[in-house]
DNA sequence: CTGCCGTTGGGATA
DNA sequence: TATCCCAACGGCAG
């Protein structure tokens, strides 16, 4: 049985559900158009499947929208603005094969170019559509994309059914049962609905209370389609079939090493059954225990319908948040949260993010910039001043701390006095991130799995744990939304919701809050494996590098790096950081930022603020100097 | 208010 | 490989 939205309410986030009508109305001779988004697949396809039932003609499009798919030379890497080449070909590869589906259920794919929501106008008339389908998507882009063609709908006269089909639950009706605790302390969660008590869980366990079991574990499996409508008249809507990379404009990029992941439901179901078939893997499955480094192992693409029946009949089967279903229910809490929470994909206006910023207005950047001068007292009137390490020059409030024994006054903190409130808080270093992002921050674990992102598009999970809390919490403290975007952009089974809801995790800003626990960038691959063959095969330039030191390469002395042909700091770079300095200056700057969190919404009144900086300078002064090694080859 | 727990930390020890 | 300690967060149940 499938669930289908009323669409008579304007509020779209709390459609009630009702039971499809096994016979829906409709006229003989009537057109139907499937719109294809998300879910490019013919199996487990509510939408479809609707748009099939009693038309004489089914228009199966999909829309090339610009926003994704014009390319961008200025880009830092082949690709659009916001997706790589890899990405892309993924995006057309699964097209192909959607157009071969269809085609052997008598039907094609049509390809058309432009903003969507005009193109879908102008299909919607020219072919005289009177009902149409597409997919419900939670995505804040879709959301307002949403609103307008349904609206344009309406008032043209044409029957809108938007299934939810993307996630086992409605993530509205997750929020609807989440009990709201008060009102008061977190704002409404949307001003502009009625009765909007309820805000998303914001741990996977209460996750798990309020959604249960998912519906489908009793649910028989999908039916498929056998055959599909003939496609009408196509006319004045610019209609292609699947482009390839070059129509598109992109040109070759001649990369040595291409993604080995194959786009397409075709690959994603032989993917799926190939690990379905092993029983005793999917019921042992256990997260964490993956090996990131064994870079061979198949990225699995999970369809709902055929985990249910393993999942039934292996007695002792690991239990969720390690479990196979586990992981789907994962993406299930995460697409709660975005949905639920307004500005998901950023830390200004996000309730449920860690505000660094307050850390900036009232200190500047206090870690970075401190013990920059001794001053030492000579006489009453009489004080030498030397520069020790001047890195950066700004307009600001110098805090002094007096030391009686040695007689000499230190620098502790300088707070930005006249800093832009639209400064972002996170570290908003270019190099750092460019470093990071082009795989050469010095640090071979870090590097090859940034290669593996930019060759492949994918990585393991635990992979993708330790950079981005290497470029955020970690290390460089650089601002998640830049690592987000990075990823967002080169991995092929990027995702909103679950992309910006890991990287709020990993950043310490939401969910996961154990900033003193950081992911080592050498002694965390070193344990999975010993002898770094992750790393040579990533980085070639390594390859002959001894196993003592492939994960500190810039310690092993200068025979060794004159045998294996790599020196340090010439033909790879020396660490962009020391980790641990650098770590113990994250963790001072996670535990100030968390103090000021603490404090209501930033409203920090002055005697509040002489006890903070009293005690960050204490702490402050305890731990090393700040090092920035300098990467000048 | 307190105590327990949290999908995946590091390091030492046995 | 398992266990303890480190240090010490927020969410949640009692």
């Amino acid at each position: 049985m499938r669930l289908s939205l009323s669409l008579s309410t304007p509020h779209s986030s709390f459609l009630r559900f009702t039971t499809l009508s096994p016979t829906p109305p409709m006229a003989s001779g009537s057109n139907s158009l499937v719109w294809f988004r998300k879910g490019i697949r013919i199996h487990d396809n509510p939408a479809l499947e609707y748009a099939a039932k009693g038309s004489s003609y089914l228009y199966p499009v999909f829309v090339i929208d610009p926003r994704y798919m014009e390319p961008d030379p200025t880009a830092f890497s082949p690709g659009s603005a916001r997706a790589g080449v890899n990405r892309i070909r993924f995006l057309l590869e699964s097209l192909a094969d959607l157009d071969s589906s269809l085609r052997k259920l008598g039907s094609r794919l049509l390809v058309a170019k432009g903003e969507p929501g005009e193109v879908l106008f102008r299909c919607l008339k020219e072919w005289d559509i009177k009902r149409l389908c597409f997919e419900y998507d939670t995505e804040p882009y879709y959301q307002a994309l949403d609103i307008k063609v349904k609206n344009y709908a309406s008032a043209a006269g044409i029957e809108v059914f938007s299934p939810v089909s993307h996630t086992l639950f409605n993530p509205a009706d997750i929020i609807q049962k989440f009990p709201s605790l008060s009102d008061d302390m977190y704002g409404s969660f949307d001003e502009t609905s009625e009765k909007n008590s309820g805000r998303p869980p914001s741990s996977y366990q209460s996750f798990l209370k309020i959604a249960g079991q998912p519906s489908w574990a009793s649910s028989p499996l999908s039916t498929t389609v056998s055959l599909l409508p003939p496609v009408g008249i196509v006319e004045n809507c610019g209609i292609s079939n699947v482009p390839t990379l070059q129509e598109l404009g992109y040109e070759d990029s001649g990369q040595d090493e291409l993604t080995p992941f194959r786009g397409g439901e075709s690959e994603a179901l032989k993917r799926l059954r190939g690990a379905m078939d092993d029983k005793e893997w999917v019921a042992k499955f256990e997260k964490p225990k993956g090996d990131p480094s064994a870079f061979l192992r198949p990225a699995t693409t999970v369809l709902s319908p055929y985990l249910k029946d393993v999942q039934k009949n292996v007695k002792s089967h690991t239990l969720p948040p390690v479990s196979l279903l586990g992981q789907l229910l994962w993406r299930d809490f995460f697409y709660t949260a975005a949905f639920g929470t307004p500005n998901f994909d950023r830390m200004n206006g996000n309730r449920i993010c860690k505000q660094m910023e307050f850390l900036r207005k009232l200190f500047g950047q206090t870690s970075f910039i401190r013990v920059l001068l001794h001053f030492e007292k000579i006489s009453s009137t009489n004080t030498n001043i030397r520069i020790e390490e001047l890195a950066h020059v700004a307009p600001c409030d110098i805090v002094f701390q007096w030391n009686k024994r040695s007689q000499t006054t230190k620098i502790t903190h300088l707070a930005m006095a006249s800093w832009d409130s639209s400064q972002i808080p996170w570290n908003v270093d270019d190099e750092l991130l460019a470093a990071w992002r082009d795989a050469r921050t010095g640090f071979p674990w870090i590097d090859a799995i940034m290669v593996q992102l930019q060759k492949w598009g994918w990585m393991h999970h635990l992979a993708r744990h330790c950079v981005a809390c290497f470029l955020t919490r970690g290390d460089l403290f650089v601002h998640w939304e830049k690592g987000r975007d990075v990823f967002e952009r080169l991995l092929i089974d990027s995702d909103w919701a679950i992309n910006n809801g890991n990287w709020l995790w990993l950043s310490c800003s939401s969910f996961f809050y154990q900033y003193n626990r950081i992911y080592s960038p050498i002694s965390f691959g070193k344990k999975y494996d010993p002898n770094g063959d992750y790393i040579r095969h990533f980085l070639p330039i390594l390859k002959d590098m001894p196993k003592e030191y492939i994960y500190e390469p810039w310690t092993a002395p200068l025979s060794i790096q004159t045998k294996a042909k790599c020196i340090i700091g010439k033909d790879y770079p020396k660490p962009v950081v020391s980790h641990d300095t650098a770590s113990k200056e994250c963790k001072n700057k996670l535990a100030e930022a968390y103090e000021l969190n603490k404090t209501r919404n930033g409203a920090v009144n002055e005697e509040d603020l002489k006890i903070l900086r009293r005690k960050f300078e204490e702490n402050q002064s305890q731990e090393p100097k700040s090092k920035r090694l300098k990467n000048k080859s």
